[in-house]
DNA sequence: GTGGTCTAGACCACA
DNA sequence: GTGGTCTAGACCACT
């Protein structure tokens, strides 16, 4: 079962991390089409959350196309990312990975890590608009 | 001069985003300690925002430590992350890069790489918490 | 319910003459954790000054850790100085009011009170730094 | 000399803060009419202030009565609460610092004992409007 | 209905 | 001219 979680600092209102998380999951392939998401209850009683932000964050899914409630039965992942095939996407990220201990045996500490990330995705974008 | 720029769909307000992007290029050192920021009215109309958006994010800058307003002289910031030297710093960037461009000719997009990179760095933190 | 009150010709800024009362009254136990303190509009209202100002103080004790805003509860009081119990505290309460009914009997005004002991304070700091 | 001192957190501005200061020496009787306080250059320098805030502040003092400038020779105090006489007060600053004593005996901060005499404070001028 | 953000514009304190 | 405070009022996020 798909779980969300909370980044305090960010600044993101907790429904749209709701919204991005989901969005994240299925770009990542942890989420494909027919796959159920938890209950407004559960998510609510989880993150000590209101139910109504829950509801609202799966409205804007459903609003971007990535879910539908089935009303009685639950709300189903719609969209599915038909990216990269798994051998290659596993291959990706453990490079990744490589990098971030490198970076991190260099002294540098998650935060420091996460501003240098930033700003080379930044810099990415400009150059692929 | 310090440039500001704006993420439109993140969800982050405006002010935040300000801080954030202080904050960020004083990790990366960019920014250092005696630098000054550009005065309220320069930002506010750059940015076409309120100057009293801008005077808030100044504040918060404040209350973190980072900055320090100096009235009738400007903003200056306040605090230096003594990281890493200039030479390691460039050498992971560059080995981040690297990594982004594979990634980008194995057919990722832009928002793939990010939600990718999401999980990499939340991983990073539960494991260096 | 906690209550506010302006004091007129001190130069104060209203918004930290909010600050101020909530840390005195925290310091002198009459708040104490958990306490609610009334509500933005409450405030605005009652003492005649703009809501905005009200929310700007409020964020200020959010900063220094003596208050939190819940959205759609309240703001609540977080800390408190679990200094002197009450009884050792009426007893000190109870000699000052006597030397201050002294000083008034003496013939001094409650301005030239608050000058005496605004320099007594003052050495007090010096001697306690 | 007159001595001039800033206070840090007060919120009140500093040219204002002059102002009382020289209030306060008067009343105290620490300042009595036809005393010299130093020039502007002389605070200026020694405060690490712009000038125009010590003009500022002397202009108030002409304002309010307490002092008046002459031209080429300085600014001098204008007037003198004829309060009590120095034997008296003398007491009564000893009856001060002696509670100030038990209170910081007590286990009180500063923090704290400014906060209990300016509750105090208050209430004394509420019985004496 | 609660706190939080943003805008618009006036006015003050400081250099 | 620079930062800082206050006001007025709109709109959003959360309970």
């Amino acid at each position: 079962m798909f779980r969300f979680r909370f980044e305090g600092g960010s600044g993101v209102p907790p429904y749209l991390q709701l919204v991005q998380q989901v969005e994240r999951a299925v770009r990542l392939g942890e989420l494909r089409a027919g796959d159920r998401l938890p209950t407004v209850k559960e998510v609510a009683a989880g993150m000590v959350i209101n139910p109504n932000t829950v509801l609202k964050a799966y409205r804007e899914l459903e609003h971007r196309g990535l879910a539908k409630g089935r009303p009685g039965k639950g709300t189903f992942v719609e969209r599915e990312f038909t990216g990269l095939d798994e051998e290659k996407r596993a291959e990706l990220r453990a490079g990744l990975t490589e990098w971030l201990t490198t970076a991190r045996r260099a002294g540098m500490d998650p935060d420091d890590i996460a501003a240098l990330v930033s700003a080379a995705l930044h810099d990415l974008r400009e150059e692929n608009p």
